[in-house]
DNA sequence: CCAGACGTTGTT
DNA sequence: GTCTGG
DNA sequence: CCAGACGTTGTT
DNA sequence: GTCTGG
């Protein structure tokens, strides 16, 4: 699954790596080694520009790097607070859930990550391990994005654009630590997935390819990650584990 | 009809 | 908002 | 995901 | 045990 990552890229490379305008503004969350559900995140989104007046153009998309914050908040929810809930989404069964079918076919979105953390169950205390790509580049995991209006007393209202990680089962090296994965997309997927046009999304919900997910690396860290408050970048660097807390092949076998 | 949920993970 | 359960 | 709280009244 | 917050 993923319920912690890692996000060091600004938002200029990362309009630059994937083909898109820097909208962040002012409120771009710095360099992150322990991105926590409720914090801002970056995300990339595309849509069909709209004039003053809301008019749409369909003839043309418009691909940006946005703030959002990681945790779905449907636009009828009565508060903020569900979001801390809704961090991730099941990529079987994410058109069909009433909380994100209509993000899942009109509001996709790529969340860009260093890598993530994982936590490796076990007999007593909770292992976890830092995954990211061997070659250093950037994951890009499938996310959905909605938003929420709060409303002040004075009748007005502000958008908060809320967002959510699909996972889907583990595969390859991946298993041994855990049963499930955000859902990872290579960059021959990233135009389909992002794809305004595209609202019936189910064949864009394929798992990983077998490649991306043998050119991860798969690295124990330090329990210091377990805590939101430590955010430094030795929460990704290896420490030695026993031969007892390695990865065990057989541990998450599908049964 | 109204009330209440709307989600995932892991663990037993 | 929309669906499910009672 | 893990960590940390889990409560109200009244008084300053 | 279960919920909230980060």
């Amino acid at each position: 699954m993923c319920g912690r990552f890692v996000s060091t890229r600004d938002p200029a490379s990362l309009a630059d790596e994937f083909l898109a305008v820097d909208a962040t503004g002012n409120d771009a969350p710095r360099a992150d080694y322990n991105v926590a559900p409720t914090k801002s995140v970056l995300a990339v989104v595309e849509r069909h520009p709209r004039d003053e007046e809301g008019t749409v153009d369909t003839s043309t998309t418009e691909r940006t790097v946005r703030v959002m914050r990681w945790g779905l908040v449907p636009h009828w929810a009565k508060d903020l607070s569900v979001g801390a809930r809704m961090i991730n989404a099941r990529s079987e069964s994410v058109l069909d859930k009433p909380a994100y079918r209509d993000s899942a076919s009109k509001r996709r979105c790529l969340l860009p990550a260093d890598g993530w953390y994982e936590w490796q169950p076990g007999e007593g205390r909770k292992q976890p391990f830092f995954i990211t790509p061997s070659d250093g580049s950037t994951l890009a995991m499938a996310g959905i994005w909605s938003v929420w209006w709060d409303r002040d007393d004075e009748g007005g209202s502000r958008p908060v654009v809320t967002c959510a990680v699909l996972t889907t089962d583990a595969i390859g090296e991946m298993a041994t630590i855990h049963h499930r994965m955000p859902l990872l997309l290579s960059r021959e997927r990233w135009a389909d997935w992002l794809d305004p046009d595209r609202t019936d999304p189910a064949d864009l919900l394929a798992p990983p390819e077998d490649d991306l997910v043998a050119g991860l690396e798969l690295r124990p860290v330090t329990t210091a990650v377990n805590s939101v408050k430590n955010n430094h970048p030795g929460l990704t660097e290896p420490v030695a584990i026993s031969a007892a807390e390695m990865p065990a092949p057989t541990l998450f076998e599908v049964t």
